[in-house]
DNA sequence: TTTGAAAATTTTGTCGACATTTTTTTCAGT
DNA sequence: ACTGAAAAAAATGTCGACAAAATTTTCAAA
């Protein structure tokens, strides 16, 4: 999620055990669930590593959320709960202040924390493990194919899709949404992969 | 998602092993990723049980296909590709044919599985895993809740869809689609929930 | 120096044994 | 008969040992 292990880095099961301080068994089973979710990948017999998504991958991602997050935004702004109004202003200022501070690994954290509170807010337990798995997805291969230039999200945008929500307009809400999931995209060259440093 | 396994049914891992002529480990991997789509209910140290969702996980199962699916016929009936009709097609032929020989748990599959091939004819696997888990849980929600009587899914409402689909027609698909899914529902009674019987 | 096969090492996959916890059964006391 | 504590049985959780596979190293021949 913070990038800090590059796509296709080797995770052994001895290493993990040794980092954690965990025995194989639940490394393993750590291994298994992540695989499940497409973070890493697991090769029978030849162990566990970050997933390096490829162009069509990342398609589908994008595609996945552009299909949800707008008809989820939408329905945010309509009756959006003040409870979850308070919540999402309060991790916009953790941005803010991430931002000020230039703390990189915390920035894209945070960035792709905001579209998950975002489906949170809705109040449904499914939305929000699919969001919750399509952004650390997302994270992926924004460190893969993103140019190391620009932050992952751009900078007010969720500042002004809060706005939107707040003063209940959902097609305003949902136009904001549309056009920042196509910035990330933009920001993105699929053809270029970069070379996944060693860590 | 045939419904031959009753909610909070025990998969004890002893009974497994002698069912699938296999170790404990594989039992064990298997009921952690089943337990990871919500299928099943893994309690520490109490086993595995068949998951029996409340009223709130059922809508939020519904509530998630009425975000998604809507927008994917739409995109679907947009332009389906020749290949995707052609398996749609096939797909309610097999339907009917389960239908016309009254073959319950074949019914029941099949509605299910319609549902994840139109995910499927999108071409995407993000979507087509989210489909795919959303209506394996639909298969449970409506073995506790449905009346006996219905079965899941009305007859026709499934070809009407595919035909809106195959001339073109977004809005009239998605139109369909909505009010299946609310018939779906409709055929449902959260507060009433059947006892589960044994198996 | 380079190549390639064999050996050694490392890593992953599987199984059985044992500890711990839960569930069932037993049985004495009311 | 009913209750409840103790004992027995059964089930789950964890670990270490070993097998199988992949990777690395070694080393002889070109």
């Amino acid at each position: 999620m913070e990038q800090r292990l590059a796509p296709n880095t080797k995770l052994s099961e001895a290493s993990l055990c040794e980092t954690f301080n965990v025995g194989r068994m639940h490394v393993r089973r750590a291994l298994l669930l992540l695989s499940s979710q497409g973070i890493i990948d697991l090769h029978s017999n030849r162990g566990a590593y970050v997933a390096c998504p490829d162009k069509s991958e990342a398609q589908d991602v994008f595609a996945a959320r552009t299909l949800i997050e707008p008809p989820l935004v939408r329905q945010l702004a309509q009756e959006p709960s003040e409870v979850s109004l308070a919540l999402l202003t309060e991790h916009i200022a953790l941005e803010d202040a991430a931002r000020a501070q230039n703390e990189r690994t915390e920035i894209i954290r945070l960035s792709g924390e905001f579209h998950t509170k975002l489906a949170q807010a809705t109040g449904n337990k499914c939305i929000s493990r699919m969001m919750r798995e399509l952004v650390t997805r997302t994270s992926l291969i924004v460190g893969l194919f993103g140019s190391s230039e620009n932050a992952s999200c751009p900078d007010d945008e969720h500042t002004k899709i809060l706005e939107a929500i707040k003063s209940r307009d959902p097609k305003q809400a949902e136009k904001l949404l549309i056009s920042h999931l196509i910035h990330i995209q933009s920001a993105l060259d699929m053809e270029v992969r970069k070379r996944p440093q060693d860590d």
